[in-house]
DNA sequence: ATGGGGGCCTGCCGGC
DNA sequence: TGCCGGCAGGCCCCCA
């Protein structure tokens, strides 16, 4: 269940298996997920070579020689396993296909892709890579909140003068692109703000706090995620799930963190997600 | 324009 | 053991 750090991660264990490669076959088990396909994705992808993987927000974006590019969003129970390749002396044996395998992409090196996708929330979508920022998914994104275009005065900006309470406008991908319910949490406790605050309510000097520590959040995952990497790799070849420590996401009633602080973690519920939160530590 | 709620799906976990 | 409600990290759409 796939926020950005784990995106990356994903992207990042795709990428050695995938890069440079052609496409020989790809099986598509059904004819959507959370959207249909479009039109003849096998026959699209087949023969095509991958230039390179990159990531926008939580999609993954597959450039191929065709002159498209495939979208992949892991939506929240998306997984990657890759089979069939070489790490180091070990070689991954194909798994038994199971459950869920909606998309399997076979490259010329042997490596075997398998999109598996309990819930279907995910995506994939072909489209073209000179015109990829129209694509209806991409055009209203935010910046990178990793790039140079997220900074403290466009953040100040953004939320000028918006009611919609901090924990809202930071899962708004709009404002930023990537962040989900996790390391908003975790942003906001670090940042010592309520999640239920007034994005109006909080002065320009806190919000432009929030910058560092978005990118801290996400940094620290991210190389969380690129440690376990070859572990995962190593164990079965399943992408993107890797064990990291929260300070309050999902400690409902869990002592806070902060040392000397006597509070529980609380959590409420926000637009129909959860918020964790000490009511000590974040006003 | 903006914010809140519903819905999409399946799986899992805890309580009875 | 089985059933049931609640919950899940994303995102779009509708409504007030």
């Amino acid at each position: 269940m796939p926020e950005l750090p784990e995106v990356e991660t994903v992207k990042a264990g795709l990428a050695p298996v995938m890069e440079g490669q052609v496409i020989v076959r790809a099986d598509v088990n059904r004819p959507d997920l959370r959207w249909p396909f479009p039109d003849a994705m096998a026959a699209r992808l087949t023969g095509t070579r991958v230039l390179g993987l990159r990531r926008r927000s939580k999609y993954i974006l597959a450039d191929l020689d065709s002159g498209e590019t495939l979208l992949i969003h892991l939506g929240m129970s998306g997984r990657m396993l890759i089979s069939g390749h070489q790490v180091g002396a070990f070689h991954h044996p194909h798994p038994a296909p199971a459950k869920h395998d909606h998309v399997v992409l076979y490259m010329a090196n042997g490596a075997r892709i398998t999109f598996n996708d309990a819930r279907r929330f995910g995506a994939m979508d072909l489209l073209p890579t000179h015109r990829q920022d129209d694509h209806w998914l991409i055009r209203d994104l935010g910046p990178e909140p990793l790039g140079n275009s997220f900074h403290a005065p466009y953040l100040i900006a953004r939320l000028k003068g918006r009611k919609t309470p901090i924990k809202s406008a930071l899962l708004d991908q709009r404002v930023v692109a990537g962040l989900g319910n996790i390391y908003v949490c975790e942003v906001l406790f670090r940042a010592g703000i309520h999640p239920a605050r007034k994005s109006d309510r909080i002065s320009a000097d806190r919000i432009a706090g929030l910058v560092p520590l978005v990118r801290d959040v996400l940094g620290e995952a991210i190389a969380a995620g690129g440690s376990s990497l070859r572990d995962y790799r190593q164990a079965d070849g399943e992408l993107g799930y890797f064990q990291h420590v929260f300070q309050v996401y999902g400690r409902d009633g869990a002592a806070c963190l902060t040392p000397r602080c006597e509070k529980k973690i609380q959590r409420i519920v926000q637009a129909g997600r959860s918020s964790f939160f000490c009511p000590q530590c974040q006003r």
